[in-house]
DNA sequence: AGCGTATAGTTTGACACCCAACTAAATACT
DNA sequence: AGTATTTAGTTGGGTGTCAAACTATACGCT
């Protein structure tokens, strides 16, 4: 199972039949060689997940991205800005709009270093470390869901993989 | 292991240390519960994997997000704009530019239908098939390199999971 | 000291995407 | 037939992202 293709198609998204007279596409679509693909169904699956956090997290009226930030700065007092966007995987001018409304809304302290008055260092204020616990809460059940999705079994096997292609295709 | 949190340190991305004196962050970043959530891993993934086969499919002038377009075009002659927007996960409002786009280079036909004159019937030009023929051996060999990284034990097994969380989170 | 290079962060311009509002066509209801 | 509702696609506004150019500091070499 793997060079074989055989039709793939799939009912998952495609959309329901409309039946008018054979009308090129008539139940479902298919998807070729995507189906197999793992590229394909890494960014299907990705989305998913962050479309269900993406309402979790805006139930408390913050959105996905500021939780990874958030967490890394809690974890990683002082670090800079530079830092922590190779840590989160986005580039460092992504964060600075990021940063200065995190700073702006009092959740992120922001000061210059003594010995490099480049770069700043980040920490969280008190009321950014309950901001932060309340979004911790809703991964804490978003990871739930998505553990029941993929099963105890698979669960640790599955990160490391996802680990390893983050790692090995940087 | 799984409850168990203990430091999770990690080197992958971090920084490599530039010991002033205990500046803070010494040598790597402390990604906390990330570490070990699947949301944060799958992000990071999904972009690492991303970002390669941008690398590749850039070698012969085209963008990534076209491929899947012109393959679900290819397998199903005649789709829809909406349709295929709901196959492809984006929006239908996305659609318009790039299909707008590959009309205007030639790689794609449309043709309103005669039943109903709201929608429109796309089909890949032979000229949008050579290319879609040299994007698909691009992600052939994409797709080589991911299986590598996966292991061919794992990799049917991996599929599975990502179809599932994308049509359970869906 | 002085010049060239590297680094931290910002700015700017481009894109890809989403959502909500819109237009035009089809269908359903009566 | 006439109005209301649904549907296909487009438009407009906003967001998040990157890459490249820029500013300012720091470092290295002579």
């Amino acid at each position: 199972m793997h060079g074989t293709n055989g039709s793939s198609r799939t009912n998952g998204v495609g959309g329901r039949r409309r039946g008018r007279n054979g009308e090129a596409i008539g139940l479902s679509v298919n998807f070729g060689p995507l189906a197999h693909w793992v590229g394909f169904n890494l960014r299907m699956a990705q989305e998913a997940a962050f479309q269900a956090f993406s309402l979790l997290s805006q139930e408390i009226g913050e959105s996905p991205g500021r939780f990874a930030t958030l967490t890394l700065i809690a974890r990683n007092p002082g670090i800079s800005q530079t830092e922590l966007s190779l840590a989160n995987g986005r580039d460092k001018s992504s964060l600075t709009p990021v940063v200065e409304d995190l700073v702006k809304r009092g959740l992120v302290e922001r000061k210059r270093m003594d010995s490099d008055r480049r770069t700043y260092r980040l920490n969280l204020t008190p009321s950014g470390k309950r901001v932060l616990t309340m979004l911790t809460r809703c991964a804490r059940r978003h990871e739930r869901n998505l553990d029941r999705v993929i099963g105890e079994r698979d669960r640790k096997r599955f990160i490391q993989i996802l680990k390893k292609i983050a790692a090995e295709l940087g």
